[in-house]
RNA sequence: CGCGGGGUGGAGCAGUCUGGUAGCUCGUCGGGCUCAUAACCCGAAGGUCGCGGGUUCGAAUCCCGCCCCCGCUACCA
């Protein structure tokens, strides 16, 4: 089975934010989780670089739109390896093999006979020499940037004709339900749908800085046509002298903000029907960040949570657990520096770095380090019976906050599990050897087990306490409570959630 | 105006579709344990489930009305 999986590529206009780091970490855990399950999997992620305002910042530093992108573009290129994201390929939309597939794509929807020539209309500011849109348009009809007086303008545009889309785009609602997830998302981009759907424009006159049109050569096109077929133009040279289109296409699910979703929802289906191209299987939109105040992240507010201060405070497993537990996945929810702290020090440190602490070190002080090769509490092992199955149903629907909350409950059952059979009680008794044996056998299965299926979410540390456990595999059949201990030879293992980084 | 989401103990949320002891995490208070990163475990206090009607033996859950918050309403990547 392949699996397909896409981020937005970033816009090289802004600075990599947390937003960028939420959605990429997401689809990064989804991508791990599947490659456990062996499947074939390609994550994508990259950098959208055309557009007005790219033109217009490059312009404003006295650079070329070019030299603007390949600096940004780093950054974000950057970013990735910093989250520990596991991307298959960065896609830059500068890239000459991307503008080529636009173009050939673009050309078929053109012969198709969607496209034709009309007049596009607006607010257009003389002084950036720019359309204004609606919603950024200041009282009086004035500039934004220049606050002077906007004129309507026309344009001469390629169009692109997604009224004639309503009805198949209706069907496709109607056959894939979960084509847009979550439900409210699937309403919301119907009911867009429904009230009926007008022209776009596919293309600019007086902007360079875009994918030329084929028919056309005085026009590039409107950006987000460029922009959406990334996710299709990437396959065709990922890999050098390898077409991975056929293996990997439709993707399976897009995420993405909810900002963009009609982009994706609406759009980007029909350009494909345009193109007869396979329909993607899933857009994911996820909610917003806010303020711990709730309020939309600012600057001026002072309520932005910095991505990389969390890791340099907490360690990237850290900001990956936190945003993919403290925010339910597809909803807004807060988030904090306090919040980071609290779940850092209540759950990655006394829950789930404590319960790997005490089990290894009784493992070391009781039984000299080695796990019992004795029979496990047929009692726990019931408890993570269908315990990765469920952990995987979820993911399958991309909720990777059920997931890790459903990993998070056997977590705090190993801790009470330690309690009810008090090993250190256990040890003052000879007689009771056995006892002990099976409880120490089934805790540290147990934590291996927990530590397998957390492994998409925390790869650093799992992977350190699997490697001290002497027990790498993170295959997703290795995610099953095995029925006796290993015999293996534990090894001593740091904090790996030290407290200290907090105090800091 | 229209459409959508939300209003549940101090905080953050689940439960609402398929009415029937209101659940979870954090916080607070009390207790236990000592293997462990002063971690862990148990118990307790604390809620008129936004407001007003209605249906029902019974409503957070269904119906009607109202109030408040947020989002969307086309070319912002």
């Amino acid at each position: 089975m392949s699996f397909y999986i896409t981020t937005p590529i970033y816009y090289v206009n802004a600075q990599p934010h947390l937003g960028h780091a939420y959605t990429t970490i997401a689809a990064d855990v989804l991508a791990r989780h599947m490659r456990q399950r062996g499947q074939d999997v390609f994550f994508l992620t990259g950098t959208d670089e055309h557009g007005e305002p790219v033109a217009d910042a490059a312009h404003a530093q006295g650079v070329t739109p070019q030299e603007l992108a390949d600096r940004n573009a780093e950054r974000f290129k950057a970013l990735a390896p910093v989250l520990d994201a596991s991307n298959d390929f960065f896609i830059r939309t500068t890239d000459e093999e991307h503008k080529h597939r636009v173009q050939e794509v673009l050309q078929k929807v053109h012969d198709n006979g969607y496209t034709y020539k009309g007049m596009y209309e607006g607010w257009y500011c003389p002084r950036c020499a720019d359309f204004k849109v609606e919603n950024e348009i200041l009282e009086g009809n004035r500039c934004p940037i220049h606050e002077i007086e906007l004129v309507l303008h026309q344009e001469e545009n390629w169009f692109f004709r997604l009224s004639a889309f309503q009805e198949q785009l209706e069907q496709l609602y109607a056959q894939q339900p979960d084509f847009v997830m979550p439900s409210p998302r699937y309403n919301e981009a119907l009911s867009f749908i429904t009230s009926g759907l007008q022209d776009i424009s596919l293309s600019r006159q007086r902007l360079q800085w875009g994918v030329q049109v084929p028919w056309d050569p005085d026009h590039v096109f409107y950006v987000w046509f460029d922009a959406l077929l990334n996710y299709y133009t990437a396959l065709g040279y990922a890999r050098p002298g390898e077409d991975l289109t056929d293996r990997f296409w439709p993707a399976t699910y897009h995420l993405i903000g909810k900002d963009i979703l009609k982009f994706h929802t609406v759009f980007w289906p029909a350009m494909l029907m345009a193109a007869r191209l396979p329909i993607p299987h899933h857009v994911f939109v996820h909610g917003f960040l806010l303020g711990a105040d709730g309020r939309k992240m600012s600057k001026s507010l002072g309520n932005v949570l910095d991505p990389f201060e969390v890791i340099d405070q907490f360690g990237v497993d850290a900001l990956r657990f936190y945003l993919m537990r403290d925010v339910v996945f597809g909803g807004d929810g807060t988030v904090g520096m306090d919040a980071v702290t609290a779940r850092y020090e209540a759950e990655l440190a006394n829950d789930y770095g404590n319960l790997a602490s005490r089990t290894i070190a009784m493992i070391r002080r009781y039984r000299d380090g080695v796990v019992p090769d004795a029979g496990v509490d047929p009692e726990l092992a019931r408890e993570f019976d269908g315990l990765a199955e469920r952990v995987a149903a979820f993911l399958d629907q991309a909720e990777v906050t059920s997931a890790l909350e459903t990993i998070w409950e056997r977590v705090r059952r190993c801790n009470r599990y330690v309690e009810e059979r008090a090993p250190w009680q256990l040890a003052k008794d000879p007689a009771s050897a056995g006892a002990l044996d099976q409880t120490l056998a089934s805790l540290a299965e147990g934590v291996r087990v927990i530590s397998v299926l957390l492994a998409p979410y925390i790869p650093e540390s799992t992977a350190k306490l699997l490697a001290a456990l002497d027990a790498p595999d993170i295959e997703f059949t290795a995610a099953a409570f095995a029925a006796t201990g290993n015999g293996r030879t534990v090894a001593a293992l740091e904090p790996l959630f030290p407290k200290r980084a907090a105090a800091q």
